[in-house]
DNA sequence: GTCGCGGGTAAGCGATTGCTTACCGTGAGG
DNA sequence: CCTCACGGTAAGCAATCGCTTACCCGCGAC
């Protein structure tokens, strides 16, 4: 599409001059903006008019591009599971995800974690939440379970307490900013996470048994 | 005060018949309903016309009684606050908040833990979630820490991060309704938590090693 | 009788929300 | 030229929300 011609900035309908840039590019800036406003302020305190005014376009694209604010959540959530699958190898995503967890800074947010942690409340953010996280999660930590990992009995199970684990802990550290783990060494809860993660798995008795 | 005299029901200001009951009761009926609320569908899903309603009364009888919204939630979550240390012996506490957030049923729904999951995106009421939460569960969990319990190194912290633990059992069981753990049975997951509960807090090492 | 107190109600305000509708400009094709 | 498709905007609808305001009634004291 052509952007020739003077910019009449302001008459409505108007696509000339640099609001008009084309569907991809549109639908990539509502994701964008999406994503970080549902991660730091959850389903419900995020207004389709915010999302907008963050993705500099009109809030009927929204509507025009994802059908409904659920829809786009979902996507939203969509790209913050695959995020957690391409962000390194499945063995470390456990201390991947800790540490991330523990280093958060100030006012930053995450992805997954916290879009899921903010839109407990909402009905219609939960279905897309669950399966994400199954979908990022499950398999990974199911593969550490057991005598040498690959999968134990009960691994499933498993896979999901050490994943509500660490929901909890990003949910006291990062959301409700409780004093200890929030003022604890990043490192000391790594040891003391990581030992009990252990017995959780049965991956690394050997280990235990050392201390 | 005296309920004599003829129903006269519907009439704005009328308090004559069944509606007019005394301060106490009002305030006890809307703390009730409030708390019903707050734990099924959290601050931001639950409406003061809703809780006025649910406990019979109208709404401007909240703001009269409780100030604000936000208010009422704080006592509510301190009532809920004190139903936890009210359950039973400190040292059992453990084991009774998992065996409460396991045997859930259905639609059921809990009280501190439920309406700190499901108010987390609510900046109104964080503060004091955090603060119930502490007060609840810190010191019970910490004396469990250390070799023989009675708390050790790292008290506060272990204690944090086995309460960010259960929170997180209970949000994808209860909240996410994740599968793994919705279905397994109760005994089995106690078995694991403890397990793991037993290395993070140091109190059974010597079981462990005998794995 | 009046007045004040306390408990109660209905109505309404201003703001926000998800979503819809009407309209515009541009470029391509007939 | 016209029409259509596409990407875009502003305005507005109906509903909801926390909170406020105006009013009522019964009762006891004076």
């Amino acid at each position: 599409m052509s952007t020739t011609g003077s910019n009449t900035g302001g008459t409505p309908g108007n696509t000339t001059g640099s609001t008009a840039r084309g569907a991809e590019e549109t639908r990539r800036a509502l994701l964008a903006a999406a994503g970080e406003l549902f991660t730091s302020a959850g389903y419900d305190r995020t207004s389709v008019r915010a999302i907008a005014e963050r993705a500099g376009v009109n809030q009927s694209l929204l509507f025009r591009y994802f059908g409904n604010k659920e829809a786009l959540f979902a996507q939203v959530v969509a790209a913050q599971g695959l995020d957690v699958l391409h962000g390194g190898p499945p063995e470390e995503l456990l201390e991947r995800t800790l540490r991330s967890i523990l280093h958060r800074d100030g006012e930053a947010t995450g992805g997954l974690f916290d879009s899921a942690l903010r839109s407990a409340a909402s009905s219609e953010a939960v279905d897309a939440v669950r399966d994400e996280l199954g979908s990022a999660y499950g398999a990974a930590f199911a593969d550490l379970t057991g005598e040498a990992g690959g999968g134990g009995e009960d691994a499933a199970l498993r896979a999901e307490l050490l994943l509500g684990w660490l929901l909890g802990i990003n949910l006291l550290r990062n959301v409700f900013r409780s004093e200890a783990v929030r003022s604890a060494d990043p490192d000391v809860v790594v040891g003391h996470v990581s030992r009990a993660a252990g017995a959780l798995l049965g991956a690394v008795d050997s280990d235990l048994c050392d201390s």
